[in-house]
DNA sequence: ATAATAAAAGATGTTTTTGTCTTTTATTAT
DNA sequence: ATAATAAAAGACAAAAACATCTTTTATTAT
């Protein structure tokens, strides 16, 4: 197990990729989503239909059909792609699995966990998923291995 | 699903109750573990068969009998309970899920994921089993809720 | 030696996550 | 209108995580 559910990885993994085919005015087909990051298709599919329905990234069937990010979608930052597949509990639970995170009662490792995570968080919000378009293209970080 | 595993937060909550136990001079049941952390009891035994024969934790079976820890478990960093029960995944593994983690052909968290996880880790190095003791009899931390 | 105690070990069951396969629906080009 | 395309939806399956129950083994006190 990740920091992530497997999950969640492709689904980052293939907004990632949705984004880079986007820009260069193109919608990408399920298949080619996930040759290109490595996932399993048809549970990738899956995970895409769930995005699709909370609006995280569009498509549209039929010939030339296929995904895409509108503006918005493009601008997103990645701690909403995150709490969609995964939920908040990343961010808000306890580290020790208590039935509540609080500053009162805290578990023995709340101050520490609390700057961690909450490190993690700012940097998930400030990050968004149209922004490693040209790294992409240019190969300096890759999608699969 | 937290940043660790279920049964990686009830063996983290195990120790620390041990420990503080141990401090007391007494040896601990598995039964008065089990409701002291609010664990499932014949899971947290597993759990803690495994610890016991990894030398993470100690324990003498029959009357007057159960887990303690010795000097060399109380001393231990946290992270070696955690590497023990999770692996090293989440301090080695891409945060994306590609087959391995490098700074070259890193994906595109892996600098963002690098400082947060180098944190996460020198925390809980540097965290004892044994320091929570005092804090655990004053009710400043617990362990369940 | 015996009985009582408590962990260790073994067998089994449930739930969640991960993954596959087939059928249906919407869209587009002809 | 029709055929081709591609996502959406549904049914199903395997693996891992989580959990329970029973039997065995080691230790201690009597
Ligand atoms: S109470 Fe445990 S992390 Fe906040
Ligand atoms: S390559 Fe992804 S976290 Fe290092």
């Amino acid at each position: 197990m990740g920091i992530f559910s497997k999950t969640c990885e492709y689904a980052l993994r293939a907004v990632f990729f949705i984004a880079r085919r986007t820009v260069e005015g193109n919608r990408v087909g399920i298949k080619e989503i996930a040759s290109g990051i490595d996932s399993p298709e048809h549970f990738l599919a899956k995970i895409l239909q769930d995005l699709t329905r909370r609006g995280i990234v569009q498509s549209v069937k039929g010939p030339n059909g296929g995904f895409y990010l509108n503006q918005q979608s493009l601008a997103r930052p990645l701690i909403e792609v995150i709490e969609a597949v995964d939920g908040d509990g990343l961010f808000r639970d306890c580290g020790l699995g208590l039935k509540e995170c609080s500053s009162k009662n805290p578990c023995p490792l709340h101050s520490g966990f609390l700057e961690v995570r909450n490190r993690l968080q700012s940097m998930l919000e400030s990050i968004t998923i149209g922004q490693f378009n040209e790294d992409l293209n240019l190969g300096i970080v890759v999608l699969k291995k």
